[in-house]
DNA sequence: GACGTAACTTGACGCTGTCCAGATTCCAAG
DNA sequence: CTTGGAATCTGGACAGCGTCAAGTTACGTC
């Protein structure tokens, strides 16, 4: 009965007020609404639309309010970025796509199109997982270091499934293999999102001709043979 | 007569005193300075340790004087962007290097070497030339651009000349090429950067995968014949 | 020597991240 | 029901930031 009556005057205060609870001492739902408001501002507006201060002024709280939920800027971007590698799971976590049995050149090219469409779609969050803003800090939450090298171990990982399972030639690296394809999707991406020599007009083209170098890559056998 | 003592006057100012005239009013070489001092800046503490009035102090000089000869920080950026690209034009300057009577999977190789090298010894350069913080502002200079596109445009136009030269196969788009290759070296780039994924006692052997699944990409023959 | 111009200086404004000392509210234990 | 500790929130303060406006100095030219 306490906890249900809690957590009803949590509810009341988030529906009541989506965004500024006012007259309300506790906002109920702080660290959440931080987390949203935070990446919809970097959509937006910018990585000079987001401080903490504007932040706070947006969910009608004080200034350091925010501090009681994340003990820095830094953290709080940490946080966007696991929330990112959240949202990023969708992206190569269908098992049908990697099942070596019916493995093809479509699956490469369905893959390559989910990782440009992901990274253009959510730059706000993109730019925080894979930029040298929070991985130069040398100061990456232990959480969001774990969830970043699990999204790569697991690509690695399917790479090497599909070595043992026949579709692909097993004479190469896996890993190595796995960094060069993640180098190519992660460069589109950031001259995509840049607006660099990349546009978004040719964009399919480009993931199909990536497909195919991936596809080409995977079976060296032609070259050899 | 005149001309030259002036320019006495500057040389003797600078020689006298590297970074601080003391004393003196005018600096003499302020603009150069500032370019050169914000650079190191960036190199030895990120983005973080780069301050307009930071700048002005290391070079002995009031807050607001750099703004005489950068309008702004952007645009004392867009100046260090410009200086990178001046020395990016080496690189891919060797006309040797694209002859296509010679041409082979080597030259590809050193291509690729040579810029993964540029990128990561000179990477305070490379973020701001090939970074969203300047390209996403809209507001380049015009000369930026300009060189920013010569650059890309020069390298299509090997590709091309490569083509017609017999060196590569002339059944795919140079441009499309381009992009993709380009996204590949710029990929691994910001990942050596960035520290994400990639870490530099590798960095060779991807450079030669890199080469090898370039040099299978332009010679796509081996797939159709 | 007077003058215009370019280079430079000082003062000020509003913004930022963050620390601190208090105020308020919640929750659980007595 | 009370009480005490923990969680949450507040406003004040500080140093640093980019930048503008107005004033100062030095230089080349007439």
């Amino acid at each position: 009965m306490d906890a249900l009556s809690s957590g009803c005057y949590i509810a009341s205060m988030t529906q009541a007020t989506p965004n500024k609870p006012s007259g309300a001492y506790h906002h109920g739902d702080l660290r959440a609404q931080l987390l949203d408001v935070a990446a919809r501002l970097l959509r937006e507006e910018g990585e000079a639309g987001l401080s903490m201060r504007r932040l706070a002024q947006e969910l009608g709280v004080s200034r350091t309010a925010p501090y009681h939920h994340f003990s820095d800027k830094h953290s709080l971007l940490c946080g966007i970025a696991e929330e990112g590698f959240r949202r990023f799971r969708g992206v190569n976590a269908d098992a049908a796509l990697w099942d070596a049995r019916t493995f093809g050149e479509t699956n490469l090219s369905d893959f390559v199109r989910r990782y440009i469409h992901f990274a253009v779609s959510n730059a706000e969050y993109y730019d925080l997982m894979f930029g040298g803003k929070l991985w130069k800090s040398a100061a990456l939450t232990a959480s969001l270091k774990s969830e970043a090298y699990t999204a790569f171990r697991e690509y690695v990982n399917h790479i090497r499934q599909l070595q043992s399972g026949g579709a692909f030639a097993d004479n190469f690296d896996p890993l190595r293999y796995a960094q060069l394809s993640w180098s190519t999707l992660h460069g589109m991406s950031r001259l995509l999102i840049d607006g660099i020599y990349l546009d978004s007009s040719t964009v399919e083209e480009m993931c199909s001709t990536a497909a195919a170098m991936f596809w080409r890559q995977c079976r060296p056998e032609c070259v050899d043979g």
